[in-house]
DNA sequence: ATCATATTATGACAATTATCATATCGTTTC
DNA sequence: GAAACGATATGATAATTGTCATAATATGAT
């Protein structure tokens, strides 16, 4: 095996590559390109041609489109071990989505045709990105269901609380999100997410200074997020 | 070849086992299932464990679950052609959604084992469900994203297009879902989804004879599903 | 520092949507 | 056929959410 591969080491190689050996690996590896990307950079625009497979190393990115008005909707929101480029890569020739940086990120990219024709070799390694594939398409899926059958207030309160254990996984923490985007995300104006953030602080769950958040009581939080 | 398999006459084999030949075919051929169900009937129940890839050879079935009041969503409709035992089957023990059929169908069962260990010896065949797969979970993202833009009116002309359109390829249908199913289907009350489809009667864009629709005015319609 | 600009914030009001009550129609059951 | 039931239908009203105006605060450029 090729000794200045560095991708044996990866922390992220069991992702998708747990069952990859020799010149399989050597493939990738040679043919793989780390990009970095700062807070707010695009790394994906909707309508380009896909190439590359990319998933995130570090950071924090959204997926994004425009819908029929050109008004901006987020998808999801991932973090590393989460797939960037997902659906429609296999399935499309370019991108249904745009992709950028939330905070500072490292991205792995990898050629298309160099994933296909390991794959297609490889049937545990693809039986391996379906398994993946299907866990974070499901999770999108399910969260816009969630989201939908909730309140305003309720929406805004899943956000949080998914920041705060998923991702932060701290009671205090910076939103990655301007209000706008927040409100991109659970499909409600900017005005009504800055109202419910300041219905929270007013009813003493949250401490609010800017872009920090402090959620002082995530039992009520929890409770509005379930049924208000 | 086992002569007295039927698959390779199956209109439906070029969806995942186009690549599939001689032994492999014999697995999957003998140890399939095919299940008739009528209107109204079960297919799969929320919660129970997965043991077979199922899909769909004729007729129309619903995929759904329940949010946390107990009311039913439907996540999406699905004809012969696209999945229906899609998403969970290869993250998941068990079923995140129930499905039940629209009108009289067919299913092909194939146990999970044999779809998995065919995977794993043929790359092409588990890219092939990888596209298939991305495909279809792209499609429901899509189109939720679509219905959360719109209001209810164009929620409404929405589906009554896509059953036009992409289902019964006529201006003149049955409805396979109740008032209820639509208002579960694009999220909003039973109520308002017949309040809509009256104001459509009324304003000539549609006749209505109980579940039987016929689109009058197609563009008007469509100018409402885009932008109303 | 100062200006211009974008973001956050709040209130008043309008539009949209849900809820509740009630009526009609069609189907099934006895 | 009559009774009972569920689905469809419509109106009145309440609740929720969006829009518009305006102000305060933060951010960045010169």
């Amino acid at each position: 095996m090729d000794p200045s591969c560095t991708c044996e080491l990866c922390e992220l190689k069991g992702l998708f590559f747990e069952n990859l050996e020799g010149d399989q690996l050597d493939m990738i590896c040679s043919g793989k390109v780390e990009k970095e990307f700062s807070q707010g950079e695009s790394i994906i625009k909707e309508g380009t041609m896909i190439k590359d497979f990319v998933y995130l190393k570090s950071g924090l990115v959204k997926q994004f489109r425009s819908d029929s008005y050109g008004k901006e909707q987020i998808i999801s929101i991932s973090k590393p071990f989460d797939y960037v480029s997902l659906l429609s890569v296999f399935s499309n020739d370019q991108y249904n989505y745009s992709v950028s940086a939330l905070e500072d990120s490292v991205t792995c990219n990898i050629k298309m045709e160099d994933i296909k024709s390991i794959a297609s070799d490889n049937g545990n390694l693809a039986l391996n990105l379906l398994k993946k594939m299907s866990k974070v398409a499901d999770k999108i899926i399910l969260d816009s269901l969630a989201i939908r059958t909730k309140h305003l207030r309720g929406r805004v309160a899943f956000l949080l609380i998914y920041f705060s254990q998923d991702v932060y996984f701290s009671s205090e923490f910076d939103l990655p999100l301007s209000r706008k985007e927040m409100a991109e995300y659970v499909g409600m104006t900017t005005e009504n997410v800055i109202r419910s953030l300041s219905e929270f602080r007013r009813d003493g769950i949250l401490k609010i200074y800017g872009k920090t958040i402090h959620i002082v009581n995530m039992d009520t939080l929890k409770s509005i997020a379930e049924f208000g």
